[in-house]
DNA sequence: AAACAAATCCCCGGTACCCGGTAATTTCCG
DNA sequence: CGGAAATTACCGGGTACCGGGGATTTGTTT
């Protein structure tokens, strides 16, 4: 019995790029691929697979956002994060949101096709430098009993999102029809959950979280 | 006769699957991988491959620099570009420094092997989104004619990368073990050559050319 | 030698960011 | 319903950014 597996990743190179590795393997299947969480929700409705590969920087919808809302309508559906990066925030949202595996793409190529078939067989697969994150995480227990502090509000991400096109407060102000002080509380309010204290830092974080490209 | 290509990008992950889907090809043989600019010049030197496939966000030395380098001794090389973004400032960069092709993540899977069929053959491939921006560039011909005009100095290279790390000018000052006034200037004449107005567009600009890690 | 670019340093002024606190309203959830 | 969170808004102060100018040294090019 096959493993039927979806992709989603923005790049479209990527996606067949990721599926020519897969066909090589005998038992998984990859049964479709999405370019976005819109996309992703819909393929995964119809076509009911076992496992989704989805990539953590996607535009429009993330793959955190996605991996939420792919678990609420398909909770036998197993979902393993694909990344760029071991940042220690995504990781523990993406396991929070339901991922039963975590690959950053640095990882060895077989470890995919390795962790599909944990993942299916119900096991839970982190690659090494991930795993390292987790453990750091769990010493501080407060980061993994509760949520992970970082869940910033619907206009905050609006905010950071602008602010990380290179917009000034003023500017975000008229584009959001809301004060400009209004705009500074926002942004300063996420600077402190997210503990960053530089408009490069949170630009960074955006392009981590899909929120902008670089 | 095979083609004889290598791939360089800093994810192995990538690298695998990008290898198997030219692996299908039967007239393209893969010879090896580099997962950084320095890994690149060894292995072209070693294996002298017909076409490399460059991604441009690489860590240490970024596509750019290597393909410049990397024609200089072996000018017979045919280095294709590949990378997330369509940028006219990569683009034209990338075929200054003797880039024969140029393909962004999100095309098609196969055009990457067609792509390289293409310049094998020493024509020149650009995918359509990178085409336009060309055409868009031959408008004002200064852009082609000359230089395209962003060429930064070793200085302000560093104070770029310090600076889409978060730090600030005094802070880069003491790493550099000179003046703020200088940062400062660095930074100004870093902003007036790029064109670029706050230091959320410096850290997007820093990331894509591979300065910083996102 | 002269011309030029790069790198270094300083001054000034304006603006916007960064941080602190306070507080009202709306929205969401137990 | 009641409390928590999000969203809205303002005040004030310190610092750093942003833009303009000028000046010197060094090294390269012509």
């Amino acid at each position: 019995m096959n493993i039927r597996v979806v992709l989603a990743d923005d790049h479209k190179m990527i996606l067949a790029a990721l599926r020519s590795m897969l066909e090589k393997e005998t038992d998984i299947a990859v049964v479709g691929e999405a370019g976005d969480g819109a996309a992703l929700l819909e393929l995964v409705a119809r076509t009911m697979p076992d496992v989704a590969v989805v990539d953590i920087g996607m535009p429009g919808m993330n793959g955190i956002e996605a991996t939420q809302r792919l678990l609420v309508g398909q909770p036998r559906l197993k979902v393993i994060a694909l990344s760029a990066y071991s940042d220690k925030r995504f990781v523990l949202e993406m396991l929070n949101a339901g991922a039963k595996g975590y690959l950053i793409k640095a990882s060895a190529g077989d470890e995919l096709s390795r962790a599909i078939r944990a993942i299916a067989q119900g096991q839970t697969y982190l690659c090494p430098e991930v795993a390292g994150t987790i453990v750091d995480a769990a010493r501080d227990k407060t980061s993994l009993t509760g949520h992970t502090g970082v869940n910033l509000g619907r206009r905050e991400r609006e905010v950071l999102a602008l602010l990380a096109e290179g917009k000034s407060s003023s500017e975000i102000a008229a584009r959001m029809h809301i004060a400009a002080s209004t705009v500074e509380v926002h942004r300063r309010n996420i600077m402190r959950k997210l503990d960053l204290h530089s408009v490069a830092e949170l630009t960074k974080y955006a392009i981590r979280q899909g929120l902008t490209s670089p």
